[in-house]
DNA sequence: TCTGGGGTCCTAGGACCC
DNA sequence: TCTGGGGTCCTAGGACCC
């Protein structure tokens, strides 16, 4: 028996728990350059606002509903869904992690009422986290994800659900465990799901199974798994099973290494230069270099793009993108960089108003033990290059080999993001074209000691 | 004027091999 | 004139997720 168990509307949640003014409002999270909405109260979501909707399509319901937008805060989700996360993960032996606001956890051989359990979990992360929850139960990961998608629905929209049903829902709302339903609650419920909130079924699939005739899961979960299967993909013919209750899939609590680390941004305004593109594509270079150590591996191949903006209709269209392999894996800041930045000059055409840029980092492995003076390191050399050198070893404090990529690392943990950087990835001096807004960022009250929220007496 | 940023998995088709 | 068959690997693109 699986749980999942859900943040209601994270990022808005995560903002409310420090400005407990926001609740009952209308509240949306912006996007990088606050140019779309990620995330949205239900009272945004009543008041129309659709995810991913552009900022300037809504933002007139500002003045007219009191709607409230703010910037992304990331560093402050990080950290309240680490917290959550470590509760929840008291409630069970598995916890599989699987996006900033949700987790799976695997039930097997737990004692006690589940519905208990859950109701405990979801008291404990809103007490000590300030964070409400939805937790849902079914004997696979998609009937989690469902019984999850009704515990939301049925407390949010009890409406939805035919009158008969209501009873049903009031008892399922926040807390949903399908093990206790009959045969008969379960199809009525699957019945008055559409097919397109199970988990695996998007926008497009869901479309073509609805001209198909199906449109209520219950519909799938009696539809013929060979002849989907056929018109679909394996990953159909897994969800009907999952949704019958064969499980299909386990819960993973051990992650494995990313296959590809990726930076990308829009920009604040269009960028033509090569010499802006240079200086954005170092500072992707470096993030993911970054990210990349962190998780301990090397990358094969750089990965880059650069785009125009396919809204703006006048101007010419132009999306280029180029994979460069490097002549041996690497780490390297300052490879990467390089890489990328010989990759972006081999795709870069003046005359267009770029809008996007990103540097990706593909064909990924585990970093192979670092090459010690005098032995040869296990990653294959390349027959036309000269032997690498290895950096010579500094020493850390306490004696531990270090190098220059950890120094660099160690360094701007502690004293902050940038302190130290590769020279083509600095901000030149002056203001960039390129610099993002973000005018409605809230503090980072839980990372930043500078940021902490105050208490006032009187 | 202003339109997100990450990821994963699957499939089809081409290159290549014997 | 008649021109195989079966397999693997790689890549690009699509669909999906949050």
């Amino acid at each position: 028996m699986f749980a999942l168990v859900d943040v209601n509307n994270m990022y808005v949640s995560c903002e409310r728990v420090f400005r407990p003014a926001l609740n009952g409002r209308p509240v949306v999270v912006l996007s990088n350059n606050d140019g779309a909405c990620i995330a949205r109260s239900n009272e945004a979501k009543d008041l129309g606002v659709r995810m991913a909707q552009p900022w300037f399509e809504v933002r007139h319901l500002e003045r007219t509903a009191g709607l409230v937008a703010l910037s992304a805060n990331f560093e402050l989700y990080g950290d309240m869904s680490s917290r959550m996360m470590s509760l929840a993960a008291e409630f069970a032996p598995r916890q599989e992690i699987y996006s900033i606001d949700e987790c799976f956890l695997d039930f097997e051989g737990v004692p006690g009422e589940r519905s208990a359990i859950g109701r405990e979990l979801r008291r404990k992360v809103l007490q000590w986290t300030g964070l409400p929850t939805s937790v849902g139960f079914g004997a696979t990961k998609t009937l989690a994800k469902l019984a999850n998608h009704v515990a939301k629905t049925a407390e949010r929209k009890p409406g939805h659900y035919p009158p008969e049903l209501r009873a049903l829902a009031q008892r399922l709302a926040q807390v949903c465990d399908f093990g206790r339903l009959t045969a008969g609650e379960l199809e009525a419920v699957m019945q008055a799901t559409e097919v397109g909130d199970v988990w695996g079924i998007g926008r497009k699939t869901s479309a073509r199974l609805n001209e198909g005739g199906i449109r209520t899961v219950l519909d799938l979960v009696r539809a013929d798994v060979a002849t989907l299967r056929r018109q679909f993909s394996v990953v159909v013919e897994k969800t009907i099973r999952e949704l019958r209750g064969t499980p299909c899939m386990d819960v993973n609590d051990a992650p494995e290494a990313n296959q590809q680390i990726m930076c990308s941004r829009s920009f604040g305004a269009p960028v033509t230069e090569l010499s802006d593109l240079i200086e954005v594509m170092s500072q992707f270079a470096s993030q993911v270099a970054r990210r990349l150590r962190e998780q301990g591996s090397v990358a094969g191949a750089v990965h880059v793009f650069i785009s125009t903006s396919p809204y703006r209709r006048n101007d010419r269209q132009h999306a280029p993108s180029a994979t460069l392999p490097l002549p041996q894996p690497s780490a390297d800041t300052r490879v990467l960089i390089s890489a990328a930045v010989r990759a972006l000059r081999s795709i870069y055409r003046p005359g267009f108003n770029y809008a996007k840029a990103g540097a990706m980092l593909v064909d990924l492995h585990a970093q192979a033990p670092g090459p010690e003076p005098g032995q040869g390191s296990q990653a294959t050399l390349d027959l036309f290059e000269p032997d690498p050198q290895p950096q010579a070893p500094l020493r850390g404090r306490a004696g531990e080999r270090t190098d220059l990529m950890s120094a660099l690392d160690t360094l701007n943990e502690r004293f902050g993001r940038g302190a130290v950087a590769v020279a083509s990835a600095t901000r030149r001096a002056g203001p960039s074209a390129h610099v993002s807004r973000q005018e409605r960022r809230s503090p980072r009250y839980t990372t930043r000691l500078e940021e902490i929220a105050k208490a006032r007496a009187a």
